[in-house]
DNA sequence: CAAAAGTGATAGTAAAACTATTATTTTTGC
DNA sequence: GCAAAAATAATAGTTTTACTATCACTTTTG
């Protein structure tokens, strides 16, 4: 990525942190280190104490950045998420034809993806892997309703929105417009997923990717629908 | 549901346990018990010691059949699938019409769950639930691509090759029928999940039900497709 | 340069996720 | 009907996690 833009800021929502990360050079480190550490070890290992011990700094100090590893990774998600969508209208801003903008977006959101020299210190093919991962476990908890009351998925949820205007330009008549953004953000990601480990229940591959699957199973549902 | 067939099981894989429990009460009891907890607290607060409490009994007693929280909810999972896979070949058995058969298909995942009486001491209710909600957790490990080798998967799998059949018969053009049997099976369970937790990104709701969202875009994707 | 803010070190707690041992109860095979 | 075996229960103990609390030290800044 070569598209290097002065002081550039993902913002997350509020209060998914306690201080902000993005403030200090131990915040940038914790956040830079932890996605290093949690795509090594898994979510489930990865501790606050261990992060501690890679970073040479205290458990304590990193309490005082997240509440806990579940905020740390909605941080992270959010992070990714903001990217993505950053992403998908810069590189999609000028494309009039509908289709042509879907495409696009589509496109983006099931690339390789390559580091962001604009965000030194945050390692997007890592994180990358980290949501492919461990993204669901952000939101399948018992605390789910009241975390997105205030607003920790919101970042997520309007990059849906997005892609759901995009299908809606290309056919405002297809009844459901948004599960099919929801199912194919998703999707994206879950058969990324199954080319890694479950390669016998999907068709992605190497030469056959899930960029080529979803663009063709959306504009069947956009072409032929009422 | 009311096809009661006599001395029907499940068979769920080899290993997965440590001892069967379905040869025993308190094996029947811990399943029973277990699917109600976890669905009350969640996967993540649920415990041996809670579940021992619940059915008065030992939680040491508990890990001669389970090693793990995490290996009860595979046997869970498998239990689940396994009974999904026998429901939608009874139910489509004798559909000629690959058409009509795949249709019924996708009713059979997507539809309504009610309590079967062939297997007493299991609320499928809940377990349905326990499957939107924690399911993908059982996969998203580290552990992933052993315990796969190992089979505990493989009922899913099967599933999965289930439907890719019956998409295959009605087109054996179509280029994708492995990914789109994993992303309508994995999709209709994540539009369930949307619809309680995040209804501003998904179409589907009490009348317009994922069912007809996944009828729609299959039948899309076989129709148009070369 | 003093106050305040940030960081580090140490200690401590409650609970989770087990393992091990021994006692008690239940089952079964003769 | 009873002894041996199998299953279950009770108790205790270990290591690790996910924190909280306190205080000391260092860096920043007004």
């Amino acid at each position: 990525m070569n598209y290097l833009i002065q002081s550039l800021k993902i913002v997350t929502q509020e209060g998914v942190f306690k201080k902000d990360p993005e403030s200090s050079d131990l915040g940038r480190k914790i956040v830079g280190e932890s996605i290093l550490l949690i795509d090594e070890l898994g979510f489930e290992s990865f501790t606050f104490k261990k992060l501690g011990v890679r970073i040479g700094s205290n458990e304590s100090s990193i309490y005082r950045y997240f509440e806990s590893k579940h905020m740390l990774l909605l941080y992270l998600a959010s992070w990714y998420w903001g990217w993505t969508e950053y992403k998908l209208v810069f590189f999609s801003a000028n494309i009039a034809d509908p289709k042509e903008k879907l495409e696009k977006a589509i496109e983006i959101l099931s690339e390789n993806i390559l580091e962001d020299k604009n965000f030194s210190h945050i390692n997007e093919v890592a994180l990358h892997r980290i949501i492919i991962n461990e993204y669901s476990k952000s939101y399948l908890t018992k605390d789910v309703d009241n975390e997105n009351s205030q607003g920790y998925f919101s970042v997520y949820k309007r990059l849906v929105l997005r892609l759901r205007e995009m299908i809606h330009a290309v056919n405002p008549q297809y009844t459901f417009s948004l599960s099919l953004a929801s199912t194919v953000l998703e999707g994206i990601f879950h058969q990324q997923f199954l080319r890694d480990h479950f390669p016998t229940i999907t068709n992605c591959n190497d030469e056959l990717t899930s960029h080529d699957f979803f663009t063709d199973l959306v504009f069947n549902c956009l072409t032929i629908s009422k």
